[in-house]
DNA sequence: TTTTGATAACTTTTT
DNA sequence: GTTATCAAAA
């Protein structure tokens, strides 16, 4: 961090560490020094006698919470093991552990990750007859996440549809119901439930509410723009006691509004909290002026923000580029081609990130880069406990662990096949769910299912037998013997080996179930004698993109803006800043949208410490369509750009090479001393319509028409012979 | 029942 | 351009 002050704080700082005389809010802009301050600020609490197990510290990602735990531990050596440092959702799954009765739960319950949420709403769609929804299971697992983050479960969401009556509304309380009576009959929690279930319990039970509220001397939150409403909830109750909370944040930050985060709770904490003292950091210590400046001046276009202004010591810098490409591959060819400068002039390939919008994009720059022959990785795309096998063996653990988890036990009741396909499975279901047994004892007495075939009777008794061993071998194997238990006994791994020599991805499939095995040793050498595998599967259904990747390694790093935050590198590129891309959805946002995309342009220009690179594809192909989008409106706000009239500041050096790559005949028209040449992605000027660009043809000759997306986000597809149209 | 092949649907962002 | 889903063939 800012080496260039030393170990000393400066006054704003130290303020925030040395008060103590209740809530405290720290406004921390981009790289002023916000990590620093909560990692000193706990130092100090334990300096001066707070027991480091009675502080909680919530961060955004398993990675922070690390890391301020090691870099307390410089400080203060010995006590950082001790401080409750997690993020909001492993603190909770903790808190419901601990208090697995009390808050109704299975020892063993399971956390249900993105995927499997997914999973049992398509399947809840189809037993509700709503078929034809099955496509939407995405927006039902949105909906009712977004009603537990705002704390309100399925009772309450039923009646609060019927309060306003609206069909949609009603079909989801009914969806919701149902998906969670099966989350509740398995024995598992989804992401929503973990936040939802630690609230209740605190509100509910007054005994643990009293014992934690006691317990916690000190709560830190950081990231504090966003936290959603559940969370909320759970830091003003530990907190209420005594009042010693403190909590960190950038409204200007806030990118996580469509995952139920409230800006308001940190724009309204003072009022929330009486006599709170509201501390600003505004001195940044990681990019240059000229960063600063043009990150500065995007965020100034939103409107729902605070004034905040930072500023720097450092030297000017050099100028932020802008460039702008012909499609996807010239983008990732170019940001390459500047990668070797960088490299050439003394920069470490670590230190060099390239962001975009979605991950999709990630695609040209991986290929562009290997085919340099330059190292790099991508950061949380596909993640390993998302593959397809790892998810499978990881079931048969859950599936040994508890007998209820009927989830994670349909999921593999075939893989490797044995016999039990579509309609045996239907079969077993409808049994199990006529005699009240669980799927997993259903298994056990196939005999008794009228309606299933042999197959699927021999099918099921083998499962149920493999699952009876594996959960005795659980009682006394550790957890990686376990996993290899599972591996074997299921028949899994031998399938996937006789795989090798059929299926090119076999191999590959093989070595990943071998990296889980290493994966779970060193969880065990990590964690001594109390290495648990329950504990283990619970850390991987809460491990984040972010989680897990070695900045030290000399390579490139891709990763989408969101995974950016709180990370800083000395040189950046913000790639596919165009129109509807980044902003996404430019036509149909909503001023909000807009904004939080604009934070999120902010978010990603401030990770720059010396070098921040714009760019933007004149077309962009997606899912093999081309697309011609106009720059991103950020690019604009940003003042980057060399025209005569505008202020005149940072500019490429060379004028404007744009680099055309269309090889297309150019068309003409006759049409008076207008434009008489037009060319696909010319920038034109409509009297009416204001500036736009020419996106598609059709016709010829007088016919000749054109397509223009203009900037105020209307498109619109004109006669080229009478459209007044200029150069723009 | 399982495998294969066709087709449709999809892409924001993630704890 | 890829992955999930569904229908037909083995």
């Amino acid at each position: 961090m800012p080496s260039s002050v030393g170990t000393g704080l400066n006054p704003e700082q130290q303020q925030a560490v040395e008060y103590r005389g209740g809530p405290l809010l720290v406004i921390a802009g981009a790289g002023t020094g916000k990590t620093r301050v909560i990692v000193h600020r706990i130092a100090s609490l334990i300096d001066s006698g707070v027991p480091a197990n009675r502080i909680l510290a919530v961060t955004f990602t398993n990675k922070a919470a690390e890391e301020m735990r090691k870099r307390i531990d410089a400080l203060v050596p010995g006590q950082a093991s001790k401080i409750w440092a997690h993020t909001f959702h492993a603190f909770a799954a903790r808190m419901l552990r601990k208090h697995a009765s009390a808050a109704g739960l299975h020892p063993h319950f399971t956390v249900y990750d993105a995927a499997d949420q997914k999973r049992i709403i398509t399947e809840t769609l189809k037993e509700v007859g709503l078929v034809n929804e099955k496509s939407k299971a995405g927006l039902y697992v949105s909906v009712i996440s977004r009603a537990k983050d705002d704390l309100l479960d399925a009772e309450s969401y039923a009646i609060h549809a019927m309060t306003q009556p609206d069909s949609f509304r009603e079909t989801v309380a009914k969806v919701y119901t149902r998906y969670q009576k099966k989350l509740d009959s398995a024995g598992g929690v989804d992401f929503g439930d973990l936040l939802l279930k630690t609230a209740h319990l605190l509100k509910n039970d007054e005994r643990v509410r009293s014992y934690y509220q006691e317990f916690f001397r000190e709560v830190l939150v950081d990231e504090y723009q966003d936290t959603n409403h559940a969370q909320y909830v759970i830091t003003k109750t530990l907190a209420a006691k005594h009042r010693n909370l403190c909590v960190v944040g950038d409204p200007d930050q806030s990118i996580y509004a469509w995952r139920g985060a409230h800006i308001r709770n940190i724009l309204e904490f003072e009022s929330d909290f009486k006599n709170a003292k509201t501390v600003k950091l505004e001195q940044n210590y990681r990019s240059t002026p000229n960063i600063l400046n043009a990150a500065g001046a995007v965020i100034l276009n939103n409107r729902q923000r605070h004034a905040k202004s930072l500023w720097t010591e450092a030297p000017e810098g050099d100028p932020v580029e802008v460039e702008e490409l012909s499609d996807e591959r010239q983008e990732a060819k170019y940001v390459v081609r500047r990668v070797v400068d960088l490299v050439d002039h003394g920069a470490s390939l670590k230190d060099i990130a390239v962001f975009y919008r979605t991950n999709a994009q990630s695609r040209s720059f991986e290929e562009a880069l290997s085919l340099a022959q330059l190292p790099y990785r991508v950061v949380g795309s596909v993640r390993f406990y998302e593959r397809k096998e790892i998810k499978d063996v990881l079931s048969y653990a859950r599936a040994a662990l508890n007998p209820a988890d009927s989830v994670s036990l349909s999921r593999v009741l075939n893989v490797p096949a044995r016999g039990i396909g579509k309609s045996a499975e239907e079969a077993l279901k409808i049994f199990a769910r006529d005699a009240g047994l669980t799927l997993r004892d259903a298994l056990s007495h196939p005999e008794a299912a009228a309606t299933l075939s042999p197959s699927g009777r021999r099918g099921a008794r083998e499962l149920a037998h493999v699952l009876d061993r594996l959960s005795a071998d659980f009682a006394v194997l550790s957890p990686s013997e376990a996993m290899n238990a599972a591996m074997q006994r299921s028949g899994y791994w031998d399938w996937i080996e006789n795989a090798v020599e059929t299926d090119p991805e076999a191999a590959g499939r093989l070595g990943n179930l071998q990296e889980l095995l290493n994966a779970l040793k060193e969880f065990e050498e990590a964690q001594g004698e109390d290495a648990d595998l329950s504990r283990f599967l619970e850390e991987v259904a809460l491990q984040s993109g972010a989680d897990g990747y070695d900045a030290s390694q000399p390579a490139v790093t891709l990763m989408t803006v969101h995974l950016a935050k709180g990370l800083e590198f000395p040189a950046v590129f913000v790639t596919g800043l165009e129109e509807g891309l980044f902003p996404i959805q430019a036509g149909n946002a909503s001023a909000e949208e807009v904004e939080e995309e604009r934070r999120l342009c902010y978010v990603a220009m401030t990770r720059a410490e010396k070098r921040l690179f714009l760019t933007h594809a004149a077309s962009r192909r997606l899912f093999g369509r081309a697309y011609s989008n106009l720059p991103s409106r950020f690019i604009l706000e940003a003042r980057l750009f060399s025209r005569e009239e505008g202020p005149k500041r940072e500019l490429d050096e060379s004028p404007e090479p744009r680099t055309q790559e269309f090889v297309e005949p150019d068309r003409t028209f006759e049409q008076g001393d207008r434009l008489r040449k037009i060319k696909r992605g010319m920038l034109v000027r409509h009297p009416e319509f204001g500036e736009g660009k020419i996106v598609d043809f059709s016709g010829a000759g007088e016919a000749l028409k054109v397509t223009i997306h203009f900037r105020n986000g209307k498109t619109a597809k004109l006669l080229a012979r009478f459209a007044p149209l200029f150069p723009a």
